[in-house]
Formats: structure tokens, C-alpha cells, sequence
RNA sequence: GGGCCUGUAGCUUAGCCAGGUAGAGCGACGGACUUUUAAUCCGUUGGCCGGGGGUUCAAAUCCCCUCAGGCCCGCCA
């Protein structure tokens, strides 16, 4: 049974409507980290909705979290709004520097894009801005339960994370009047309001029904479960370490007189060759930037195929190429309707069943019955090819319906992908092993591949490159033509035209390189090869 | 110090929480095709399931111990 499964399976036995919920702080950029937890969610609501519950995602965005620092990214400027809530605070520009009269919050600038990212993975959620709730006194509950319950909360608080709290702790952080969580000291708790006085010694009050101050991350949390009703909640291995905040929030929030959701650590991504993701650290690639390489369904496909408790190396470079391969093997020999018989152990059985769920969860469309052909017959590795040899999209599509594999116009889907694949190309993340590179000089590899014996054949293939129409099937009936007519092996000819043209021995069909580089570079580099024999 | 995760073929791994003959893919090797080139198709190879012990008619799977690797424990997914 495939993980998300397996956790639908769990969670029947809680209950028949289910609420699985991300919480997000929108401190700065959204990387791949971010992305696992909404499509770990993502698909363990796919996974109960098709097992017959009622699920729905819920992604809380934790816009109420004070600034803790000027990150890297943004300038001093930010100083001034540190333990400012991240809605209050304006979003930077290019510089980091703060645009003041802008529209939008420091949260929304961060998230907007995200959102478009999961959109375009087909995630299908539904969003509660953190700060609208206090505002709404949604915590109001909770808060008050808290604060009456004190020192049930510190006693909670310091047994299970053995972290001994401050004297003067209290369970509730108001916001003073410069805006800041800083720097703020509680007086006494007279409901509805909890007193403070701040650093200047200026007295004041904030109303628990409000967003005048919140709940500390360990006791927001459980809150959050509390009232919206959270029954399931996916969260990174840090919160899942004993004594850490699942540990506490599971007591807390029986306080409130709820259950905890049921917990699904995991693992953290990492980049290959780097350390983990980490929003305050420069060694993010953001989830617009894997879009911008990887389509839609092959990174669902990276999340689906690896349990939450694995941790992913994921690596844009060559093994893309073999994660795209191997999805797009698995779609094309995939039969929905040849199960394994009757006799076959339980093992192809249940391996089989994997499959399948791994196949549909990385459909970005959740309800689709039939499979996108388009991701059947174009392979991630013969577009790689095209996008570097032929510069026009409409070439692109010109070289598919020529080979057959597309038979009318390109889908919506198909440019995406293109689009992408450009991008990948243009980008560092590109592997040099794939890379076509026209030579402009002999090699010494190059030179090595051939002898003497070749002249002739070089020669006529020359003359034959300077007459023959310059498109892919006169060039490639000149190689092979004239290959057989000198008696040379068609794989040997092969393999010195790849040298002498691309410096390798071997690459993607020749004929149609040539064909998209000018013909005179295309003799000139025989013309070097022949020279060389003189 | 506390805790989590992982260890299965050369590589990536499925199967483990419901014990019942170890499944893939890649690679390698062999073959087919021979206007044929990071191609396609077919086949072969390859595993004391990290090690030890226990429970059981039966253990990759459950329990205990152990070794190795990765990670978390202010905030972070």
C-alpha cells in the first residue's frame, strides 16, 4: 500500500471528515522544503477522498510570526521591523530594501508566488491567513484556557522539553506600541485582557480576542488544531523530535478538550552535494525555480515515490534526466487494467498497487481518468534534445509531427514543458554530459577516430554535405549511403561524424543536428578532418 | 545527553506498521534490427535483505542487542 494509503487507512478509523493542514511561516523565500509538506498533504487528502472520506487541505499561513532577524536577504533597512508581525511589514524590493507604499504585506510578497507554484501542481487547498483568525478571535478560546491554566501550561512545557521557562513566562505575547513583540513584560491576566508595561515603562493592554499580541509558536499550534478542527497534519522532522513541539502541542491541546492531529513527520530535501534547505541560508532553490526546470507531474512524482520518513536528495542536474525516464516508463508500460493474477505473490501484488497510486498521485489533475498522452510519447530526454537543436518552438513542434509523435497541435502542457526544458538548458543545473556542443576545432579524440582508409568516404561526403538538400533525411541518406558504399560499418561512420561534429562519440540523431546547423559549418568541419589526413 | 530516520543486486530502490517462495528500474553482458546512434526490442547476469540473538511451523517483515551512515533538539518543513 503506498504511504498516503496507508495514512487515509489510519485515518478512517478517526473519522469520516478529515481536515489534513500545513502551517507555513512566509519569512522568505519558498523553497522545495515547502513544496513536500503541501504535496505530502496534498496527497494524503487525494489518498482519503479516494478511499471514501472527506478530506480538504487546509494551508495556514502563519502570517501573525514576528520577523526574527534581517535575513540575507534584505537590508538593515528591515532593522526597524524586527518582531513586527509579517503582515504589518512592507515587502522588500530587488534590493531588500523596503517598499514602503506598497499594496502588498511582506507575507503576501513571499507567499503569492508559492501559491501560483501549487497551483500549477494542481494542489487544491483552501487558505487561512493566520492574522485574520486573531483578528476574528478565533484564539480567543484557547487563549483564555491557556492563560486560566498556567501554570498546567508551564508545567506541560517544561517536563516534556525540559526547558526551564522564565519566572515572569506567560502564555501569551502582546504586541506593544511600536508594533513589536519585543521588549514587552506581562502584568496580570484580567479577561479579556492581559496587562503589560514595555521596556520604557509605558503600560498597556491587549485583548485576547484580537490580533493586539498571539499565542507562542508551541501554544498557537495546538490552538490552530483546536479550532479549525485539524485531524491530520504533516510537519518536518524538527517538530517531530521528542521534547519538541508536537510533544508538548499533543498535551496542550487536551487542555482545550481536543485530540492531536495524527502526526506525519518527515524527512527533510536536500540539494545534491548541499546541505538541507534552509530559508535564512542562501542554498534554496526555490519552488519557482524547480518549476521553472521540472514539469508539474514529475515533481509530484519525486514527492509520491519517496515515504515522508525519506529523505530526498533532489538533484537538477543528470539524475532528473533518470527520474523523468523512469516516470515515463512507468506511464508508458502501465496497464490499469492487467493486474497481476491471481497467483502472483503478494508482493507483485501489492508492488503493483504502489505503482498505480504512485502514478496517480503524480497527475496533476486529481480526477483524471485517462493519462496525458503527451507525457507518454514525447520523453523528457528526446526533448532535451530538440530544445538545444532547433531555437524555434515551431521547429520543435515541426520535428514531433514529422517523427509522429504529435499529430496535432502542441497542448498546453507540451509548451509548458518545452518551456521549461529551455530553461533547464539555459541554466546551470544543465548536465555538461548532455549537452550538444557544435565542435568548432578537431579534437584530438576526434582525430583519433578515424585513419586514412576514411579519406574517400570523407571526401564524397563533402561534396555530398555542399549538394544535397540541407534537411535531416537527405543528410542522413548521404552518411549511410556513401558509409555502405566504401564499406564502412554504418556504426563506425557514425562514430567518427559524431566526433568530428559534436566531439563524442555518440548523440542524439546526427542528421537532424546538422540539419539545423548552417551547411557550411557542417563542411567546414569536414574540411578540418580531411586536412588532417594530408 | 535526548530523539528520529535509513541500511535489500554494481547504483537507485519496492516489499516491512496486517510474517507465508526476494520484485523493479538503471548499469553490465549477450542477441535482434542495420538509411541504425544519449534509439528500439528480446534475453542473461547479479541479493547469506548491515551483523547477532529471540519469538514462530514459517522472519527482509515482529522483539532485544549491536555496527554503520544521515539528521533533529532557539527559529526553520
Amino acid at each position: 500500500m503506498h504511504w498516503a494509503e496507508r495514512t487515509a487507512v489510519n485515518l478512517a478509523h478517526r473519522g469520516d471528515t478529515h481536515l489534513i493542514a500545513a502551517g507555513i511561516t512566509p519569512s522568505g523565500e519558498f523553497h522545495i522544503g515547502h513544496i513536500r509538506e503541501i504535496l505530502t498533504c496534498d496527497m494524503i487528502v487525494r489518498a482519503c477522498n479516494h478511499s471514501g472520506l472527506n478530506a480538504e487541505l487546509l494551508f495556514i499561513v502563519d502570517s501573525m510570526d514576528p520577523l526574527r532577524k534581517v535575513y540575507s536577504f534584505l537590508s538593515d533597512d528591515y532593522e526597524q521591523f524586527i518582531g513586527h508581525p509579517l503582515y504589518r511589514i512592507p515587502p522588500p524590493d530587488e534590493q531588500g530594501k523596503p517598499i514602503f507604499d506598497s499594496d502588498s504585506s511582506y507575507a503576501e510578497h513571499f507567499l503569492n508566488p508559492f501559491l501560483n507554484a501549487l497551483s500549477e501542481l494542481g494542489v487544491k487547498l483552501r487558505i487561512s491567513w493566520n492574522h485574520e483568525e486573531y483578528e476574528n478571535g478565533k484564539f480567543e478560546n484557547a487563549t483564555r484556557l491557556f492563560l486560566d491554566n498556567r501554570e498546567e501550561v508551564v508545567r506541560i512545557l517544561t517536563d516534556v522539553s525540559g526547558r526551564p521557562l522564565d519566572e515572569g513566562w506567560w502564555p501569551y505575547s502582546p504586541i506593544g506600541y511600536d508594533g513589536s513583540f519585543d521588549g514587552i513584560s506581562i502584568t496580570g491576566w484580567e479577561d479579556p485582557f492581559v496587562t503589560w508595561i514595555d521596556s520604557d515603562g509605558k503600560i498597556g493592554k491587549s485583548h485576547i480576542g484580537t490580533d493586539q499580541g498571539k499565542l507562542p509558536w508551541r501554544l498557537d499550534w495546538p490552538a490552530k488544531w483546536n479550532f479549525h478542527g485539524v485531524t491530520c497534519e504533516p510537519f518536518g522532522k524538527d517538530h517531530a523530535a521528542s521534547g519538541g513541539s508536537y510533544s508538548t502541542g499533543r498535551l496542550l491541546v487536551e487542555i482545550l478538550g481536543s485530540k492531536a492531529p495524527h502526526p506525519v513527520p518527515y524527512e527533510w530535501i536536500q540539494l545534491k552535494g548541499m546541505g538541507p534547505m534552509s530559508s535564512s541560508a542562501n542554498i534554496t532553490v526555490g519552488p519557482l525555480e524547480a518549476l521553472e526546470i521540472v514539469p508539474p507531474e514529475i515533481l509530484r512524482y519525486l514527492i509520491a515515490r519517496n515515504k515522508p520518513n525519506r529523505h530526498i536528495e533532489f538533484d537538477t542536474g543528470g539524475s532528473l534526466l533518470e527520474m523523468a525516464d523512469q516516470y515515463e516508463r512507468l506511464l508508458a508500460t502501465w496497464k490499469e487494467d492487467e493486474m497481476p493474477d491471481e497467483n502472483a505473490t503478494d508482493r507483485v501484488k501489492t508492488a503493483w498497487e504502489v505503482d498505480r497510486a504512485k502514478i496517480s498521485l503524480s497527475q496533476t489533475e486529481s480526477d483524471k481518468e485517462k493519462l496525458d498522452p503527451v507525457a507518454t510519447n514525447i520523453s523528457f530526454r528526446h526533448l532535451s534534445m530538440l530544445a538545444q537543436i532547433r531555437s524555434n518552438d515551431v521547429d520543435v513542434w515541426d520535428s514531433l509531427q514529422k517523427s509522429g509523435l504529435l499529430d496535432k497541435q502542441p497542448s498546453k502542457s507540451l509548451k509548458d514543458r518545452l518551456r521549461r526544458m529551455r530553461n533547464w538548458i539555459a541554466s546551470e543545473h544543465f548536465p555538461e554530459e548532455n549537452k550538444i556542443i557544435i565542435q568548432k576545432e578537431l579534437s584530438d579524440e576526434a582525430r583519433k577516430s578515424f585513419n586514412q582508409g576514411d579519406l574517400e568516404y570523407l571526401t564524397e561526403l563533402r561534396d555530398a554535405y555542399s549538394n544535397c538538400e540541407w534537411n535531416a533525411s537527405e543528410i542522413n541518406n548521404k552518411i549511410c549511403n556513401l558509409a555502405r558504399k566504401h564499406g564502412i560499418f554504418l556504426r563506425n561512420a557514425f562514430v567518427i561524424l559524431y566526433q568530428i561534429h559534436l566531439g563524442r562519440p555518440h548523440g542524439p540523431r546526427l542528421a537532424a543536428v546538422l540539419a539545423e546547423i548552417p551547411r557550411n559549418d557542417a563542411i567546414d568541419a569536414l574540411d578540418r578532418a580531411i586536412n588532417s589526413l594530408d
